[in-house]
DNA sequence: CCCCATTCTGAGATCGATCTCACATTGGAG
DNA sequence: CTCCAATGTGAGATCGATCTCAGAATGGGG
């Protein structure tokens, strides 16, 4: 039933101004019907009503921000939207927006910290009211620190900065990798090597002993997994050997092939690998595959992040998962809890908040999603 | 340098007003100023510019939308972002919107009407400057009308809504399938099962005589790619037989396996099989080796779309690539030349257009992007 | 019968950028 | 010296929803 716009008239969207013409009121009572607030007679709320169903008339989000400064769209910050890690966490966050009655513009950084400031300006001026970030950069956040400075919520993703006070949702990296690794130990392997990919800006890992000492602060996952990695083998008293391990740029994508092969090389040659992320995983089976190496029998394999793939090769891999899914569910939770309660985590109360030790979510409330081991065959005995 | 916003003053984001008052002028100059239009002073130009970079100021988007009524924003309406095939498209969107200075609201519909009514509505309610959606159903689409109605370009992407005069960009899905099947019988195949997905709208295909009076009208990916296999048939003057072919609702995946065993137990079975979409591969893969049947030693297998395991498992999996990167990108292209011309192809002119025959981009139009085929180890020739 | 509380209504301001229009200044040509 | 074009500037309107505030009805108690 209903009219449906543009049949009619002069082609313009209704306003609310028409709708209030044709219930013979003011733009004001027809506000205070739709608005539900203030006072308004039967008469006139069916009159509105009744303009409205007619005129097929849906409020303008545009005016409607203008005016309140709420636009009803969160932001998404990535690295790349194509990256089925990110669309996951999207879907996630699309999801609970969709619960809340939001929308989300996404942008891709593709780890490039000026295309990140970029879009935070843009995303600013675009009112919205809180944000979900994947840090390019823990050093260097001058940027987020302005969203916050700005009143609008953020919450980062995947990557953790404590230090400024925002709440972020990271995956337990270095437990699920320390249980991997001991699982591997478990199974009587001594020499297993660890393979990731690390941001250019990330200092050299390693420094065994002082591993303890570095779990607090700034967090990649590629970091957290490879101090899980070192954990787990000092716990085991097995020594860290530097050609076991190799951390190649995210940005040097061919890099990898040689870091396996480089890793393969090592003498003694290992008996396991641990695959730090999903493209380390797919460089390592490739290269054991083509080369002939059985697995598990000659080499033992568990990766991190399930990706379909892994269960349609064989032998299927073994892996610690991450939800992503899940999250970007609790990332916009947590964004949207923040937005309901205006009280400001960081905010302009920055300059004298030293001294608040916070009562339950303090500064920077830190989620930290459980992963998950799938025990497949990737995983034996060691020879 | 400069200063970043929010150290100094009471908190609020600058505004033109802000900026005026510093450079001592009015906000008309001000606005000349930045806007590179009517008259201004060089005295007054370098105040201006000196008080915007004092102030850091950035234009507010939203008063831009409210007063120029374009928003600088698109909208995505896909069935599920973290879907790869959407997932890589949204970002070739992302890329040419970034080009264009614009961003993207990303819309989920689950491939429900109800949702792709509600995601349209709002999204005209943002006044985005054009939509690109993957249609849910090519029967009912006053929504999508709706949005055309209203002045706001679309292009549909995947899915092709001819009848109503809205540019498309879709794969060449017959005659890749065509060209596909065409392989397999080349290598002696007689028997090719096809594998696929469908709409529960969609009637079932089939009648073969009249495949090609069908290939007009609208068209969906699944139902064009059983007509290539069709075409490919006939032409050889193959029979077409009922049980090799499976066509499964989308909303029913664990009907998928059952499909394939159900074309396996064809009497006498099938050399070979075409999988329609990656599902179908995966589920026909999957079951195949699980069955422990030779690949392509007993069972041929041809699949579409190049996920990125069909060159990890053993055989290496001969597909039809789709660049779905590229779809989105040739997507957003088309929309951005339709939003800088506004001459509205279908916009409310509609009343009386029957007479038009349009001289060069008449009605609708179709980006027909090419696939191509990559031949791996799957496909061998028949027994 | 008066007065005040309650209920109801509309004029107008607001958010911020942009644009029109009217009104200054100039300067140079006639 | 006059006049008009070219140049420069600011007041105010506009987009649409919302909210404040002043004021108009109405009704019941004193």
């Amino acid at each position: 039933m209903a009219t449906e716009p543009g049949a009619g008239s002069g082609s313009r969207r209704p306003s609310l101004k028409d709708v209030a013409a044709r219930a013979g009121v003011s733009r004001a009572s027809a506000s205070r019907v739709l608005g539900g607030y203030g006072y308004s007679s039967q008469d006139v709320a069916d009159r509105v009503m009744a303009a409205v169903r007619e005129l097929g008339y849906e409020p303008d989000r545009v005016a409607r921000t203008m005016r309140s400064g709420k636009s009803g769209v969160i932001g998404f910050v990535c690295a790349d939207i194509s990256d089925a890690f990110f669309s996951s966490a999207m879907r996630g966050i699309c999801d609970v927006a969709l619960r809340e009655g939001a929308q989300v513009i996404v942008m891709n950084t593709d780890d490039k910290p000026g295309q990140e400031r970029d879009a935070t300006r843009v995303l600013l001026s675009h009112k919205v009211d809180g944000v979900i970030i994947t840090p390019v950069s823990v050093r260097e956040h001058a940027h987020i620190a302005a969203i916050t400075g700005a009143g609008v919520p953020v919450v980062s993703l995947d990557r953790q900065l404590s230090d400024i006070g925002i709440d972020s949702v990271v995956a337990d990296n270095e437990a699920a990798t320390e249980e991997a690794i001991r699982r591997l130990i478990g199974l009587g392997h001594r020499r297993i090597a660890f393979l990731g990919s690390v941001q250019r800006e990330e200092p050299p890992v390693l420094r065994v002993g002082k591993v303890r000492a570095n779990v607090v602060g700034p967090s990649r996952p590629s970091l957290d997994r490879a101090r899980g990695y070192l954990r787990a083998l000092t716990a085991a008293g097995l020594p860290v050997e530097r050609e076991l391990i190799a951390l190649v740029p995210h940005d040097a994508p061919d890099g990898r092939l040689e870091a396996v092969a480089a890793v393969l090389a090592a003498e003694p040659r290992p008996s396991a690998l641990f695959t730090a992320d999903s493209y380390m995983t797919r460089s390592a089976f490739s290269l054991l595959s083509e080369r002939g190496i059985a697995i598990p029998g000659e080499m033992s394999l568990i990766g991190f992040d399930d990706l379909e793939w892994t269960t349609l090769v064989r032998p299927r891999i073994s892996v610690v998962v991450q939800p992503a899914y899940d999250m970007g569910r609790a990332a916009a939770d947590q964004l949207f809890a923040q937005i309901a309660r205006p009280d400001a985590p960081g905010a302009d109360a920055r300059a004298g908040a030293g001294a608040r030790a916070g009562a339950g979510a303090g500064r920077g409330h830190r989620t930290v999603v459980p992963t998950r081991f799938i025990e497949r065959d990737s995983a034996g005995a060691a020879p």
